[in-house]
DNA sequence: TGAATCTTGACAAAACAAGTCGGGTATAGT
DNA sequence: ACTATACCCGACTTGTTTTGTCAAGATTCA
């Protein structure tokens, strides 16, 4: 169980943009790109799910281009999650029944578990408490591929 | 994010043969696979996994079959889990850190996080909990797939 | 011996992931 | 209005992984 490389790249980005968030101007996809090892067509992609879910605002143009479109602590990480790959689906009867035993059913309620226990932790983490937990020493060095 | 069939397969195999364990006697692949809807020949392999891994043990010949090597309180979640697809690897920087920067980025730390809460489940639950906590009331009527 | 059963490895189809590309649309500045 | 900048969108490609299938072999029981 790995996570793609869309949800990767889709967290590094809109932490990109949340640590930039307070100068409160657009940034390129180029530059997001660069700084974050990202291929620049690719992010393209990305960018355009996150922009449709109300996540970030992009601006077009000259001097345009993407800034948050919520402040980080109204950003949860399930959001991006969700935006970028879909809600987490660990089994497809998790969410809709499919056998008459659902609820005696073992690999069910493991499953269950552990999608819940990941969803506690994607819906109360927001952007903001990932910067501000890491300090402000992260400089991106843009190093890191995850 | 998803378990593979190999996971889901597996685990119901192992949840099968956990069942049957106190009868003490082996099942053929061909019944386990018809009780729980997997491709006979798929499972065949998956069960070799797992005999590597000293999960289960093999009788051949006639009268043989699969029979689990330990007591279903003594296997964990995760050494199943482990046998089938390798250890739960959700970015490369969680195991070896790639960055300098590793104690201070973000992304690593919520994948981090999320990794450790779905291990704390997987190594935590044996096939014994999954079993008992489901009552007997689960006999394989087979119509789950998950 | 012969039938039942596991063992192993090669192979194949389908799905998916990751990334590319080309042409389009909007906008700021001149 | 023109042009350069930048986002927008969908089709396409490529490579890998998943999900199997199959055949030949090894072991054991009766």
């Amino acid at each position: 169980m790995k996570l793609s490389t869309k949800t990767r790249y889709g967290m590094r980005a809109m932490i990109d943009l949340a640590l930039l968030h307070e100068f409160d101007e657009p940034t390129t996809i180029r530059e997001i790109a660069r700084r974050n090892r990202i291929p620049e067509s690719f992010l393209e992609q990305l960018l355009g799910k996150l922009r449709k879910e109300g996540l970030v605002q992009s601006i077009r143009g000259p001097q345009g281009g993407y800034i948050l479109a919520k402040e980080p602590e109204e950003i949860r990480v399930s959001d991006i999650i969700n935006s970028l790959e879909g809600p987490i689906r660990l089994a497809e009867c998790i969410e809709v029944p499919l056998c008459g035993e659902a609820r005696n059913c073992p690999s069910r309620v493991l499953w269950t578990r552990i999608r819940d226990s990941i969803d506690e932790i994607t819906q109360t983490t927001t952007l903001k408490d990932l910067i501000s937990e890491c300090g402000d020493s992260a400089e991106r060095k843009g190093i890191c591929n995850d």
